[in-house]
DNA sequence: GCCTCAGATGCAAATGATTTGCAAAACCAG
DNA sequence: CTGGTTTTGCAAATCATTTGCATCTGAGGC
């Protein structure tokens, strides 16, 4: 289990035929404003709150109503994920392409920098929970929060 | 690990001297509302939405806003924790004197019905991040969500 | 290339949770 | 029981998110 700076890396763009096919197959329109979210989103591979993502795409490419409904749309599509941190609002990051594993987070609560843990040892718990409480489709929300080296004072 | 229902149980009142004295330490006042909050909490142990504990008080008993207010200072007093669910708000619960043991929780997504897990396995998980990652003071939120049985349909 | 029309967008305004300002009311130490 | 600090209630401000609606636009069909 070892966190991983989850910082730019790749910007690919596989992602691009992705989305409009996946658009396409639900008669959804590819739209400016959609490909410049999607772009942010790539270029900034980390959590990111909606006013994060207005704020990269300047004000005049699309209106902060729009990015909400865009990034609705892409995560019922399954092109983004939604993460609760806790305060000032919802974040979303991009699943990447044939991601099937998701992983969770170590947030700096001072400064909020975030990391990436990459393994999941928790799907054995869903499975256990579900024979123990009787309960279906068992998911889970993990994430930790501590201080960083920079905010240890 | 099993999963137990959080129905109601004991209802000792152990925990108003203890209000007490941490009030009386801190040069705050017991007050009515407060009193009444703690009450509710306790005859309803499971988390709670603001809402819910206002409408357990009658509005007459105490505002809104009030409650609000004293619910912070019973959490920044350590005596009752904060949970995000991630809809409609953060649910409060009470936490038993003497528990040093965090819990978790398995919640129905679709009628919000809420089971307790008492085991947490991730304690160890909080060192090993620490040294892997350099942050200190580590803490973790997880939660699960599912289908209860009544929901499987 | 042009038309048409469902789907998308912008803007204003509604909603819901939470916070803040301030004057009046409630504790409690002396 | 009195003074002075803490609390409360009420109104209004904030903040994130959603909704209504008139207008605009991408994409398939001509």
């Amino acid at each position: 289990m070892k966190p991983r700076a989850s910082g730019c890396c790749h910007a690919h763009d596989a992602e691009l035929p992705d989305l409009t096919e996946k658009l396409r197959r639900n008669s959804r329109k590819i739209t400016g404003p959609r490909q410049a979210i999607l772009a942010a989103m790539r270029n900034h591979p980390r959590p990111l709150l909606i006013k994060e993502i207005h704020g990269l795409l300047g004000k005049r490419d699309c209106d902060l109503v729009t990015v909400y409904r865009s990034i609705d749309l892409l995560r019922r599509m399954g092109m983004v994920r939604r993460i609760e941190f806790g305060k000032g609002g919802s974040r979303y990051e991009l699943i990447p392409e044939g991601d099937s594993e998701h992983h969770h987070h170590l947030v700096c609560e001072a400064c909020g920098r975030v990391l990436q843990i990459d393994e999941c040892l928790l799907l054995d718990a869903e499975r256990i929970i579900e024979k123990a409480s009787g309960f279906r489709a068992v998911t889970h929300r993990l994430e930790f929060f501590g201080l960083c080296p920079d905010c240890q004072g």
